[in-house]
This record gives structure tokens, sequence and C-alpha cells, in this order.
RNA sequence: CGGGGCGUAGCGCAGUUUGGUCAGCGCGCUAGUUUUGGGAACUAGAGGUCGCGAGUUCAAAUCUCGCCGCCCCGACCA
């Protein structure tokens, strides 16, 4: 390709509307644009990545013996009726003429496992394992950071159908293979983390996280024994706890007007956070409970919700929480808290002469000890992991990392072909639910994730395997003959050996072509400049490395030398994350 | 949905406090000349409903009200 025959729009200032590194040089590289908030234009040097992406995807995929197919992403409301996932929030939802109801696809559970149910009968046609590349729709509440998080954005899923638990357990490990094949073909290391299934649902699941400071996501990870989480999901291990100890003070009920905060409480009564327990009160199901967690620590709504069994818990409305403790809200606490049940995190169990609300409008208890000021009902995990926490398998401690969902794979169990009435005939004669699983890897988001941890202060770096080309010829005079000359062969001859070769022959100068070059980060450079004069030229890696001069003629053989090492480290990163455990 | 910020030429911004002297600057773009190893110089140009609507006023980018859009933080989230 030539570029004089490509459309790259490089922008040498940042758009306004970019925070993120690779945001900003993926839109001054010319290879997305915004169209409205979450939708963007992929420009051809983008869409060149998203399709390398894609067939790396294909490869490892289809290596693993799941088949490609395309649903519609148009989908009738009665698919999504039938699992109940008509409700959920971030549906696109739409009428067409005659007011029938549909939504634009989110996730394809409902209708993979539709096709299925229809046109599988037996056990003898399973295992099965299908997948598409398709653009979801999804109407995020907060988009962000460009093409990371999208209202539109183009994501690989592929769905597993087995006859039992066993099989659905090796279908997975077969997906977790090939998906961390295709992170580590497209260059990055991925952690791979348990994590909550959300909308999706199921039990097991793991997340791969691609460790960046920019992420939306948190990590935990302990280094002594390698267990890492998402912090929604993060346990906490348990240390020194069910041994409470005996405070020294006498329960005080002490005046604190206004003060609801435990910002407000601690500044008014000079106490640390760590000296506060907090007292939230939340409906779970018809129930109304009470939860205690440490002054400075987040309630995870997910983990006592799982504690208390039910689906999903939600904070109780100010009315509720009223005629609950007697006291307006910001007052609550365990003392003489009667009629509801108190569930306390284990750490509370380990304090002594805290400070709780007194159930009474502008008052707090202090010196307020375990047992004997009041009882609690149900002791678990219910905080929120983070920095420096106990690890939850091991005496280690954990270490808090920003980071970028990648890609996420669930076992699904029976959920919705049960839900679905997907049945096949085992070879006992009797009829069961497919055993699922499913597996999404955001392939839009990797375009962001890539530049995001492969970049410097000239631009993005692509790994060979994604990059827009792998190589580009700077013709640095397109009015020297020599340089022309030199160019065109060096050009011809690396399209000829099936190299993805850009040649840069526009009417710029030459520190434009060298900065544009930087900045869409093409791996391998080759310069046509004044040296053609003596019949060489230099070539280049963007990562770094010396320039080396060579004679024109030798040029194309140590470019594809260069292109074939580059391809080799990959290959061998991708086979090591592929033996190493699953 | 809560909090904060922004909207003036393709991009980055000044001007808004104190209404008039206000349609400006840099980059980019067009033409010409010179230039050609790290985002060239000069000359001459093109390009704007100042987000939209209503209002106040002799006069509105500037003041008032309403609306829309976008970004960031949080909530939420595959």
């Amino acid at each position: 390709m030539r570029a004089t025959q490509l459309f790259f729009p490089t922008l040498r200032e940042v758009p306004s509307e970019a925070e993120m590194i690779s945001h900003k040089l993926l839109l001054r590289g010319g290879f997305i644009r915004r169209v409205g908030a979450g939708i963007y234009d992929y420009l051809p040097l983008g869409y060149r990545v998203i399709k390398r992406i894609e067939r790396i995807v294909r490869e490892e995929m289809d290596a693993q013996g799941a088949q490609e197919l395309l649903m519609p992403m148009l989908i009738p409301a009665e698919l999504y009726q039938e699992t109940g996932r008509w409700q959920e929030d971030v549906l696109f939802r739409l009428k067409d003429r005659a007011d029938r109801e549909y939504a634009l696809g989110f996730t394809h559970e409902e209708v993979i496992t539709d096709i299925v149910r229809r046109d599988v009968r037996s056990y003898r046609e399973l295992p099965l394992n299908l997948y598409q590349i398709q653009t979801k729709g999804r109407d995020e509440p907060r988009p962000r950071g460009g093409v990371v998080r999208g209202r539109e954005f183009i994501m690989l899923d592929a769905y597993s159908f087995d006859r039992s638990y066993e099989d659905m357990d090796l279908a997975y490990e077969k997906m977790r293979t090939a998906f961390s094949r295709i992170i580590a073909r497209c260059g990055l290391d991925a952690i791979v983390v348990e994590a909550e299934s959300g909308a999706i649902g199921g039990k097991e699941n793991e997340e791969f996280m691609i460790l960046a400071d920019s992420g939306e996501d948190t990590v935990l990870r302990c280094a002594n024994c390698g267990y890492a989480a998402n912090a929604e999901r993060c346990e906490v291990g348990r240390r020194d706890a069910g041994r409470p100890r005996v405070g020294k003070q006498d329960l005080r009920l002490v005046d604190t007007p206004g003060q609801r905060t435990i910002e407000e409480v601690t500044q008014f009564l000079g106490k640390r956070p760590e000296e506060l327990v907090k007292t939230l009160i939340y409906k779970a199901g018809d129930r109304v409970i009470a939860a205690l967690v440490r002054g400075d620590r987040d309630l995870n709504e997910s983990k006592l919700a799982r504690l208390l069994e039910v689906k999903r818990v939600e904070m109780a409305d100010a009315e509720t929480i009223e005629s609950v403790t007697g006291a307006e809200v910001g007052f609550a606490g365990p003392i003489g808290l009667n009629n509801v049940k108190i569930i306390a995190d284990w750490e509370v169990a380990s304090m002594t002469d805290f400070v709780v609300g007194a159930n009474k409008t502008d008052a707090h208890y202090v010196g307020a000890n375990l047992d004997r000021d009041f009882k609690v009902d149900l002791w678990g995990d219910i905080r929120i992991a983070s920095e420096g926490d106990p690890c939850p398998r091991c005496s280690g401690t954990l270490n808090s990392l920003r980071a970028i969902e990648i890609a996420h794979i669930f076992k699904l169990g029976t959920l919705y072909s049960e839900a679905m009435g997907a049945k096949f005939l085992d070879s006992d004669g009797r009829e069961k639910p497919f055993v699922m699983g499913c597996y999404g890897i955001g392939v839009s988001r990797m375009l962001a994730a890539i530049p995001e941890v492969f970049n410097d202060a000239d631009g993005m770096i692509w790994p060979i395997s994604v990059a827009p080309f792998e190589v580009v010829v700077l013709l640095l005079n397109p009015e020297d003959d020599q340089q022309c000359n030199a160019a065109a062969r060096v050009y011809e001859d690396l399209q000829l050996r099936g190299v993805d070769v850009l040649l840069d022959d526009r009417d710029e100068r030459p520190g434009v072509k060298f900065k544009d070059a930087d900045l869409i980060g093409i791996p391998i450079q080759v310069v046509c400049g004044r040296l053609a004069s003596e019949g060489k030229v230099e070539v280049k890696l963007r990562a770094g490395g010396d320039k080396e001069q060579i004679d024109l003629g030798a040029a194309p053989s140590r470019v594809i030398q260069l292109r074939e090492s580059l391809y080799q480290r990959l290959e061998e990163k991708a086979d090591a994350v592929s033996v190493r455990r699953t």
C-alpha cells in the first residue's frame, strides 16, 4: 500500500475528548473517530488492526474445534423474555413499524440456545462449540476511554454445549487455552482472575486482565500463592477472628448533632475511621437486614447476597431505614436493633471499644463492644477486599492492581438450557438439558488495550501480529531519483515476498514521515534517504534499538529476518501460556 | 442516576467576570516560490448559524431562562 493511496488523517494535537493514552493515540494516528458517545468509526488503519486481531481469534478458536457462525444483531424480544433478561437495563430496545419489540444483541446465549434446541437431538452430536465475531449493542451507563467501553463494540462470543459437567469442564479448558493464546499472540500478558458473573450468570467464571494503571477494574493478587481475583469478587482471608477481645470502655451515648457520614463523625469525635463500625440497612428479598463493616471498609453487595442466599440485595430507602432504626438516616447502629437480623464482617469480630450509630437522631455510642452490647446473628466475609488484606488461600497479603478486562469465560451449566427447554437425548435414553459454557473476548477493546500497554512518547508500538502494516518504507525525498529507486525496490521486493508493507511516498518533509511512522507504530521501519546514493538504506525497529545501515540488495532479506523473529517471539509467548497450567 | 467541567473554523485554544472597540490566535488546509534526515520558510488565500431556542437590550460569543450534546469522577457493568 502506498501512503498516497491510504486514508490516515493524523493529528498533531490531541482532541480534547480523550483522556486515556490509547484513546489519544488512536485518535491522533487516524485509527478511530468518534461519532457519538461510545460510538466510533474504525478508519482504515484501525480496521486493519481489528481484522488482524479477528484473524488470530479465528485461528485459535478453530484450532480448538470451535466453528464460526453469525447470529443476528436484531433479536426478537421473546427470546430475551424466555430467560427474563428482557429486563436488563443495558439492552437497547426498539420497535418495528408493527410495534413488535426487539433488542440489539448484547450477548447471545438465548439465540444460540434456540439454535441448538431446534436442531440438536442426540448426545452423538456433542460436544458442540459455536462462535461468532460480531458487533454488540449495550446501552452502557457510562461509555469510557474511546473504544475501551463503547455502546457498540466488536466481540468474539463462543458457546459450548456438552452432555455433562465433566465435558463442559473440558470445553472450558480448551477455551481458556484458546483465549490465553489469542491474547499472547496479540503481544499482551493477561492474568486470569476469579470474577463476578453479572448479567451472564453461572457459578464459575474467570476474567482475563491486562494490567494497566488506566484500567477500570481492580485486581487483587497474592504474590505468595498467586491467588488473583477481581475486587468485586475477591475473598478476604480470615485472621485473628472469632475471639473477641474485651474492651476497656463503658458504653456511652454521645450527642453528634448532624454528624451522619463516617467522615463527619470521625472528625467530630476525633476518631479514626477504623474505630467506627458502619451499619448499613439493606433489603434482601422481602427481609430487611443490618450489615456491619469497619468504618473505613466498603460492603460488597454480591458477597452479602450470597451469604443470605438471595439473588441480590439493595440499600434500603430512607423510609425503611427510619422505621427500622427509629432515627433519621445516618445514625443506624446495631445496639437495640431488635427486629432485624444483624450480619457482620469477620473483621468486626476483632474490634473493641468502637463507635456505632445510636438509632437515635443526632447521637452515637462510643465504647461499644460485641456480645456485651449487642449480638451478631451471622458472620461472614462481606466487605470489598483492598490493598494489604489477608490472602484467602495462604498467609500472604493481597496487592491491588489496576487492569483492563479483555475477556471473560463462564461455566453456565444448565442455566440457559433449562430456562429455554433445550434438551438432548443421552446414551442412557434420558432427556437432559445441555451443559453450557460461554466465552467472550473484546476485539475492539483489544484495539485500545494493546497501545495502552505498548506506547512511548512518540506514539504507539504495535506488536507485529496485529500491526496495521508490518513494515513501513520511508521515502524521504520523493524528488530524488536514487531514493525513489531504492524505496521502490525494497517496497516491491517485500510485497512479492508476502510482507504487508506501506510505502510512504507522500510529498512531505522527512520529519513528517518520521513522526507519522512513529505515531502509527509500524514495527519495522526502512529509511530510504541520503544513504541511497551509496546504495544503502537503514532498517530500524520501532520498539527501539539501533538503525542498521544495509546494502540495498540485502535489505529485504534483513527485514524478513527481523519480521520472522518478531513473530517467533509472539509464538513462543503463546506456547508458554498454553502449556503453563490451565 | 449523583457530582464536576466543557461546547467559538478540521484540531488545539483566547475572548464571556465588566454587553459595543469582536469574529481572533496557533496548527492544519489551498495556490505560488524556495526547501528536503525528526512535525520547513515566505507571500497570497479559503474556512465560523460563537451547540440550539426563547428572552432582556439601541446593541448579545458575553446577561437571563429552557433544551441538546460531549468529557471526567462516582454509582452500575460481560
